[in-house]
DNA sequence: CACTTTTTTAGAATCATTATAAACTGCAAA
DNA sequence: TTTGCAGTTTATAATGATTCTAAAAAAGTG
């Protein structure tokens, strides 16, 4: 399949497991934002054999670390992850709690003044929070 | 005392608690960012007696509800307050694990181009990470 | 196949936060 | 000033997302 390239050049073995959480996660048009708690039950649907929760902990670490994955500040009791890992800002539902992207012309450029001496940007986000 | 006015216009009983948090919190020149665990560290030096964690939790999400406070989004496993309730960005230092405000002027105008149908901007808020 | 290393897994542990429910307190009416 | 009550505090338990553990399974290597 055309995950087992991918993982095998990112050192990471291309289990069973990891391949079917790379077809939830990476096999669709669109990317999109999720929590490990929505990601379970879509692996749960997609899948027959069960995937340990601990398994999905780790992969989903696993790929934030190797950048298919990263996280998205809000503040939630879940850790919200997105597949789309270019450059760019959410809108944030407070009524649904959904996220939805930004695109960077949707925002235009960010100029970052000032300078922290011995620090360097690592990266620039929006957030903005919406309401009825 | 100085704060019994402001709980009390807020609906608040200016409670022997509620007051000592107001001086830990707003009683000082430049407003700061921290975590429940922080303050109740600083609690702990400021007062003889001991406020319950269960009250200070209470009363930062009283005080969050009334505006005096804000919540700050970042991915931790802790959240972050902040006592300024002001239109403002951050930097985030992801070594020290720390927050600094930037002011508007360091930032500039954001100019959000998308709408979405039935909903309100409510804020905007620019989250800048900062690497060695 | 034989061997090493990585990965998976069930279950336990952690820990920030929230819920509970009994005691206490601020405050206004009597 | 007393009384009554809603609002508040508190110790403690519960919750729940996430991480840890350590043993079993699977993958890679030759
Ligand atoms: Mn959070
Ligand atoms: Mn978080
Ligand atoms: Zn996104
Ligand atoms: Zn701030």
């Amino acid at each position: 399949m055309k995950y087992i390239e991918k993982l095998r050049n990112s050192g990471l073995r291309p289990t069973k497991q990891r391949l079917q959480i790379c077809e939830v996660l990476f096999n669709r048009d669109k990317t999109f934002h999720f929590t490990i708690n929505e990601l379970e039950q879509r692996i749960k649907k997609h899948t027959d054999n069960k995937i340990s929760l601990a398994t999905i902990y780790n992969t989903i670490h696993a790929f934030e670390k190797k950048g298919y994955l990263k996280q998205i500040p809000i503040n939630s009791n879940q850790t919200y992850f997105d597949t789309n890992v270019t450059d760019h800002h959410h809108f944030y539902d407070l009524k649904d709690e959904k996220l939805i992207d930004l695109e960077k012309s949707d925002v235009g450029p960010i100029n970052i003044l000032r300078k922290i001496d011995g620090k360097k940007i690592k990266s620039v986000e929006v957030l903005v929070k919406l309401e009825d």
